[in-house]
DNA sequence: CTGGGTGATGTTTACGTCAACATCTGAAGT
DNA sequence: ACTTCAGATGTTGACGTAAACATCACCCAG
């Protein structure tokens, strides 16, 4: 770890904190251990020593320091998550997932963003996380950065969301491919001649994974890959597509990489007068609460982010209790149509 | 603090952790001290002697033990936020824009969620968080805790954005009742003779002020005061309110304690083919992202959740730095009236 | 009444770090 | 040559806690 910044502290200075051990030990006429015994639980304590303890305790106001301890066990029951945007649906829920997941295993969460995705914005993160207290860390989006551009501290459990770390870190995601498949199929099933696509950025990982699997099906059917629209996850982008494309006639299907994409391009659709799904069905991916209660509800490809927080909390508490990394592990969760009131047969 | 409980301990045994500043210092031939000055930062360190100590510290992999550090310093460099459930779009906002100005000022967010909003959770959630190595908390909503039943340590600094904490602990909170005043009028000089209200949950305090502002703009401008209706949030109860209440024609304007629960209304109406705004007027609270790719795109108040995060930061950030507390400081956030298409004048 | 527990409590020590102070080296000024 | 001083580095100690070990009081079986 190179030159090991000194974190640029909120506060310079060292103030007193509040009482310790030792100030409630003399208040209780008992030594510290004493205390110490009380205020871990347990022990063998006679319950009127105890008492007196508390009341000390009460008295000032003692609480444990926290680092202290962390420093005497060797541990902090709290892992750290890095995301790239906090007001993503998908990572919010999976972050959701994560923190019921730590609490039940003792945990707490230090949550870091990352502002712009690019490799050294998530170093830093990265750097400041790790010289916080943490026992492991948690990467849901590591967008721009590679395994190797990342200098991750050795001896840290770490598990990943992000597909393109899978073999160098453990790794859980969605099944992505099938979802994206499942989604065209339907479509194509439907009678729709081929399938356009409204894909996210160029520099989202798994915006790639969802066009790649989005051809590859359409290929497979013999069908004509339509050149592939970008937007930027917001439902803005998805209307500004909506814009674009819906003046030719010949687009009759759309799958949309995110269902807010999808809400954006389907109030375009609106606006032109255009029936949905009667004159063009559309298709999200996600399945957000909102999307059973878009007008009409949305046909979507359902993503289990609460199972993904609880898989990734679980393959990284299984590094923290074992203290070996897992290196080559995968999960992947199944994605699930839902299909709802956007798609139908193309008008004849 | 009573019975201080162990916090369930992740890992009961000591580990041998990374290499120390002491293994460093002994592979470069310097002492711990000089280590410790190059991990720093700055310090009068000869270069030569510093590439000797860096060499080393990237040989064994070292990287910095916080909980030593913060021991040392008395400070952690993260805050706590406790929030009643993560998946709700406001206070997730919050907490984006909280992570945010946390980092700003060389902070980060250590989370905790609380499963159900009694009192007890809540208490638990406060003593986890304060077990942990945490230099301020943040109170995004403690739901039925008043400040009576909090246990809250001493000395810690402490923001709160839960109205009933006014005067109890430093608050931030946004101008609900201006906003619901500003939709109810809204609506009355559309033409509406009164305007239905659809209410978050009973245990809620939010949706309590909602709905008393809500009685007292009606009452105020002499109109009728319908039943009110409840809901939970969800969009699913919105839909559920709908089914109920759009059976009575003299229904022509709904105001929905947020916008999930909007648009549940709002397809609710679709289904029993309403056309919005033209037979019935359907207002929103929070103008979360989607809300203007509704259809129709929703009228709806504006909550700016950023400014609630950065406030709350802020205040605590102050409370941190000055050692003291900021008791009675309230900050209100304005709240902002946004017309779409879902608001139009009654139908004659 | 005595040796061998057993349970309650006290004492010591180390966790990793860094501030304060101590020491050392060498160069500049007289 | 002899201070004087400044910069570089080393030594000591303390942050608050809990494990390991030590001690002490007391009870019971023999």
């Amino acid at each position: 770890m190179d030159s090991v910044a000194p974190t640029e502290s909120p506060t310079p200075t060292r103030k007193r904190l509040g009482p310790s051990i030792g100030d409630v030990a003399r208040l209780a006429g008992v030594s510290s251990q004493t205390v110490s015994r009380v205020s871990t639980g347990a022990e063998r304590v006679r319950p009127e020593t105890r008492d007196k303890v508390l009341a000390a305790m009460e008295k000032l106001g003692y609480s444990p320091n926290h680092a202290a301890r962390a420093l005497r066990y060797g541990r902090f029951g709290s892992i750290g998550v890095i995301a790239h945007h906090l007001s993503r649906t998908g990572e919010f829920h999976t972050i959701d997932a994560l923190v019921e997941a730590a609490r039940k295993n003792g945990f707490t969460v230090n949550l870091i963003d990352v502002e712009s995705p690019s490799s050294d914005d998530v170093s830093v993160a990265v750097q400041r996380l790790t010289h916080q207290s943490i026992d492991g860390l948690v990467i849901i989006r590591a967008e721009t950065a590679t395994p190797d551009t990342l200098q991750l501290p050795r001896r840290l459990p770490i598990v990943v969301s992000d597909s393109r770390f899978i073999g160098h870190h453990p790794a859980v995601s969605t099944d992505q491919r099938a979802g994206i498949a499942q989604a065209v199929r339907h479509l194509l099933d439907l009678g729709h001649n081929t399938v356009h696509h409204l894909a996210g950025p160029a520099d989202s990982s798994p915006a790639g994974v969802r066009i790649q699997a989005w051809q590859e099906t359409l290929t497979s059917h013999g069908r004509p890959v339509p050149e592939v629209l970008r937007g930027d996850w917001s439902a803005a982008s998805g209307h500004a597509a909506g814009a674009k494309l819906l003046d030719d006639a010949s687009v009759t299907a759309i799958l949309c990489a995110n269902d807010e994409m999808a809400a954006g391009f389907m109030r375009a659709a609106h606006e032109r007068g255009l029936r949905v799904p009667h004159d063009v069905s559309i298709i999200g991916f996600d399945d957000i609460p909102l999307s059973p209660y878009l007008w009409p509800p949305l046909t979507t490809v359902r993503q289990d982010f609460s199972a993904v927080g609880t898989a990734l909390m679980d393959v990284l508490f299984r590094q923290i209790r074992s203290g070996q990394p897992l290196t080559d592990h995968r999960t992947t969760i199944p994605t699930e149509l839902i299909v709802r009131g956007s798609t139908a047969a193309p008008r004849t």
